[in-house]
RNA sequence: GCUUAUGUGGCUCAGUGGUAGAGCACUUCCUUGGUAAGGAAGAGGUCGCGGGUCCGAUUCCCGCCAUAAGCUCCA
C-alpha cells in the first residue's frame, strides 16, 4: 500500500503540498486510522460536490468539513432534492471515482479566487472568512473547489462511502442567514468496516428507546398532554422503583437524608439564588395572588431551604440532602428527544454542604458513588471538568479556586479527566460524567458541581470552633443525572433485554392448562415474598402462543408449570439469555432468583 | 425557535375529491394444549386540531399542535 499523506510536524499534510513545499515525515497510508480517515472523507466529500455539480449545474458550495459521523457538505441549489436522490448521487461519486482522477493543487491570490468562483455567492462567503492572502484550490477532473486539504492523491482510492441523511442547515449555522441543504455521508478504507459501521447504525435503530419503550409498554407521550411531558405505564413504572428502591439504600449507607423542597418558589428566592437572570429562560412562572412563583428548574434552592432550618455545627458537616427532585425545564421544541430530552424530568439529585477542607473527600466519596454505579451496569465511563461558562455568577476567583480544586480532588487521586471550557454551570465548575454504552456510544449523565456562590448568596453559614460564622461550600451532584435519560439509555443499553435486578418482570409464569393456574398463583405469590415481579399468562391460547408472547416481552426468564412440574415440585425454565431450558426444584428455583435480585447492592 | 418531512382504530401500516381497509392487540365462542403465532365470530375510526376552497374534504390550501432529522464540530 502507498502513502496517501504524510504526517508533518503533527500535521496531516497531503503529497501535493508535501512535494510543493519539500515536506517529509512519517507516511500515512490508507487504512482506518483516524489520519486515513480524515483525508479520504474531506476527498470524499468533494467527490460528493463534484457529483453534485454535474447533476445540478446551478449547485453553489459553502463548506464541506470532516466531522466525528463522516463528513458533510453544505450547498445551494434550485431543484428540490430529497432523500430518494442521495442514491442517484451516490452512483454519480462511484462513476467518477472509477475515472481515476488525480487531486491536483493549486495556489492563487485571494483576488483570484473571488473572480474565479464570482458565480457562486456561497464561496464568496467562505472566502470573506479566510483572512490568508493565498488560498489554494483542489481540483480533480473538470471540478474545483477552494480548500485548505488535506486530500487524497486520487479520487479512486475513494471506494468505501454512503450518503447518510440530508436535511436543512443555516450558513454558518446562525438562524438568521439563508438555509442550504447539507448531505451526510460516512467513508472508510475497506469494505469491512463500512459494513460494521452500517451495521452499528442499524444496531442503534433497533435499539431506539423510544420504539422500544413503545413495544415493551415502558412510557408514552401524547399530543394532548404536551410536548416533553412524559407518561409513565406499568412497566416502565416498576423499573422505575426498582431504581429507585436500590438508590435509595445507596443514600442512606453514604449519610444522606431523605428531604423535598416544593415545586414552585417564589420568585424573589430565583432572584437571590441567580436562577432568575441566568437560567430565567428556561423556567416556567406563574401568578398567584399576585405573586410571581418560579416552577423550580433545580432542587437547590428548596434543599438550602432545609439547610436553614436549623444551626449548623462544624462538626455536623458534611450535612447530605438528597431527593428525587422533579423538574421542569423549557427546552426548545426542536430539542426535545424521546426520554434523553424532555420537559419534566425527575433527579436524583443531592447536594453536600461541607467545609473547604472537606471538599476533596466529599468530591472522591461521589466518583466512588459514580463508580460503583456505573460498574454495575457495565457502562466505561470519562470524566470532564467543565470551566466557567459565559452567563456566570461570583468573582473569578472563587471560580478559579474552585476549579482547581476539582482538579487537585481528580489529580491527588490520579483520575484521568478532559477539560471543557465554558461548559460549567452558572454557579461553579463541574465534574461531568460520560458514560459509554455497549454499542460504543456517549452519553453524559452524572454531574458533580462545585458552588462557592449560592452559599454567599443566601448568606449559608456554620458555627467554628471559636464559635465563628463560617460560609459552607455546597456539592451539587447528581449520579443517573435523570431517571428519564438514565433508563433511555439503559434500554439502548441493553438493547430492551434488562438484567434481573431491574427487569420490570422477573419472571413470566406458564400454566400449561386451566388446571394449573392456581398453583400458578401460588408461585407467583412467593415470587412476590422475595421481590420479584411475575406475570401470568392464562390466556385462553395456545400454550406456544403463551410462550412466544412472554418472549416478546424480553422477560429474563420463562417458567412453564403442568401437572409434572406439580407433582415433583419443580419449574421448567426457559431463561433468555441462553435461550436454554432446564428443569430445577422450585425452592433451588426461588433461591436463584432471590441471589440474582439482591446480588446488586449500589 | 428555525428548515424539511410526517400525522388514518390501542400498535404497525395500506388507501381515496363522493364520510375508510389489513395485520397484531381487544371481546365472545370452540379448542385444554408440554416450549416461538390453533380456529371462528365480533366490537372498535367525526382519517391530529381549527379554518378556507368546493355541490361535497380524511384527500387540495392556510394556521396551529405533535413527531422525526438537522441546525456546534469553522475551505
Amino acid at each position: 500500500m502507498s502513502a496517501i499523506a504524510i504526517k508533518y510536524e503533527d500535521k496531516i499534510v497531503d503529497l501535493q503540498t508535501a512535494e510543493e513545499l519539500g515536506l517529509s515525515g512519517q507516511e500515512i497510508e490508507l487504512d482506518n486510522s483516524p489520519e486515513a480517515l480524515e483525508v479520504l472523507r474531506h476527498s470524499t466529500a468533494h467527490l460528493m460536490a463534484q457529483a453534485i455539480k454535474s447533476l445540478y449545474s446551478d449547485a453553489e458550495f459553502y463548506v464541506g468539513p470532516v466531522v466525528k459521523e463522516g463528513f458533510y457538505y453544505d450547498f445551494k441549489i434550485s431543484e428540490e432534492i430529497g432523500e430518494a436522490d442521495l442514491k442517484k448521487i451516490e452512483k454519480q461519486m462511484l462513476s467518477f471515482a472509477k475515472k481515476k482522477f488525480p487531486i491536483e493543487r493549486y495556489v492563487i491570490s485571494k483576488a483570484e479566487a473571488r473572480e474565479k468562483f464570482k458565480e457562486d455567492h456561497l464561496k464568496q462567503a467562505v472566502l470573506d472568512m479566510i483572512p490568508d492572502e493565498d488560498v489554494s484550490i483542489y481540483k480533480q477532473g473538470e471540478f474545483e473547489d477552494l480548500c485548505r486539504g488535506p486530500h487524497l492523491p486520487n479520487i479512486g482510492l475513494i471506494r468505501y462511502f454512503k450518503l447518510t441523511k440530508i436535511s436543512g442547515a443555516y450558513l454558518g449555522g446562525d438562524s438568521k442567514n439563508e438555509m442550504l441543504t447539507r448531505i451526510y455521508g460516512i467513508a472508510f478504507a475497506t469494505k469491512e468496516a463500512l459494513k460494521a459501521h452500517m451495521d452499528m447504525l442499524r444496531e442503534a435503530e433497533k435499539r431506539d428507546h423510544r420504539k422500544l419503550g413503545n413495544e415493551m409498554k415502558l412510557f408514552t407521550f401524547r399530543e394532548e398532554v404536551g410536548a416533553g411531558f412524559p407518561i409513565w405505564l406499568p412497566a416502565g413504572g416498576r423499573l422505575r422503583a426498582r431504581l429507585e428502591s436500590l438508590l435509595f439504600k445507596a443514600h442512606r449507607k453514604r449519610g444522606y437524608e431523605p428531604v423535598r423542597g416544593p415545586e414552585m418558589l417564589r420568585s424573589d428566592l430565583w432572584m437571590t439564588s441567580g436562577h432568575y437572570q441566568n437560567y430565567g429562560e428556561n423556567m416556567y412562572f406563574t401568578q398567584i395572588d399576585d405573586i410571581e412563583f418560579g416552577v423550580k428548574p433545580m432542587n437547590c434552592v428548596g434543599h438550602i431551604k432545609v439547610y436553614e432550618d436549623e444551626l449548623h455545627s462544624y462538626r455536623d458537616l458534611p450535612i447530605k440532602y438528597f431527593e428525587y427532585g422533579v423538574v421542569h425545564r423549557h427546552e426548545m421544541t426542536g430539542a426535545l428527544h424521546g426520554l434523553f430530552r424532555v420537559r419534566e424530568f425527575t433527579q436524583d439529585d443531592a447536594h453536600i454542604f461541607c467545609r473547604a477542607d472537606q471538599i476533596e473527600d466529599q468530591i472522591i466519596e461521589v466518583v466512588d458513588f459514580v463508580d460503583k454505579i456505573m460498574s454495575t451496569f457495565e457502562f466505561d465511563y470519562k470524566m470532564m471538568i467543565s470551566t466557567r461558562p459565559d452567563k456566570a455568577v461570583g468573582s473569578d476567583e472563587v471560580w478559579e479556586i474552585s476549579t482547581q480544586a476539582l482538579k487537585n480532588a481528580m489529580d491527588k487521586h490520579a483520575l484521568p479527566y478532559e477539560i471543557d471550557e465554558g461548559g460549567g454551570a452558572f454557579y461553579g465548575p463541574k465534574i461531568d460524567i460520560k458514560i459509554t454504552d455497549a454499542i460504543g456510544r456517549e452519553w453524559q449523565c452524572g454531574t458533580i458541581q462545585l458552588d462557592f456562590n449560592l452559599p454567599s448568596r443566601f448568606e449559608l453559614e456554620y458555627n467554628g470552633e471559636n464559635n465563628d460564622k463560617i460560609q459552607p461550600v455546597m456539592i451539587h451532584r447528581a449520579i443517573l443525572g435523570s431517571f428519564e435519560r438514565f433508563i433511555g439509555i439503559l434500554t439502548e443499553h441493553y438493547a430492551g433485554e434488562f438484567p434481573m435486578f431491574i427487569a420490570p418482570t422477573q419472571v413470566a409464569i406458564v400454566p400449561v392448562a386451566e388446571t394449573h393456574k392456581e398453583y400458578a398463583k401460588l408461585l407467583s405469590d412467593k415470587l412476590i415474598d422475595i421481590n420479584a415481579d411475575s406475570e401470568i399468562y392464562a390466556k385462553n391460547d395456545s400454550l406456544n402462543k403463551r410462550i412466544r408472547t412472554a418472549e416478546k416481552t424480553r422477560v429474563p426468564m420463562i417458567v412453564v408449570i403442568g401437572d409434572e412440574e406439580i407433582e415433583n415440585k419443580t419449574v421448567a425454565i426457559r431463561d433468555r439469555r441462553t435461550r436454554e431450558q432446564y428443569t430445577m426444584s422450585e425452592d433451588d428455583f426461588l433461591k436463584l432468583i432471590q441471589t440474582k435480585i439482591n446480588e446488586v447492592n449500589f
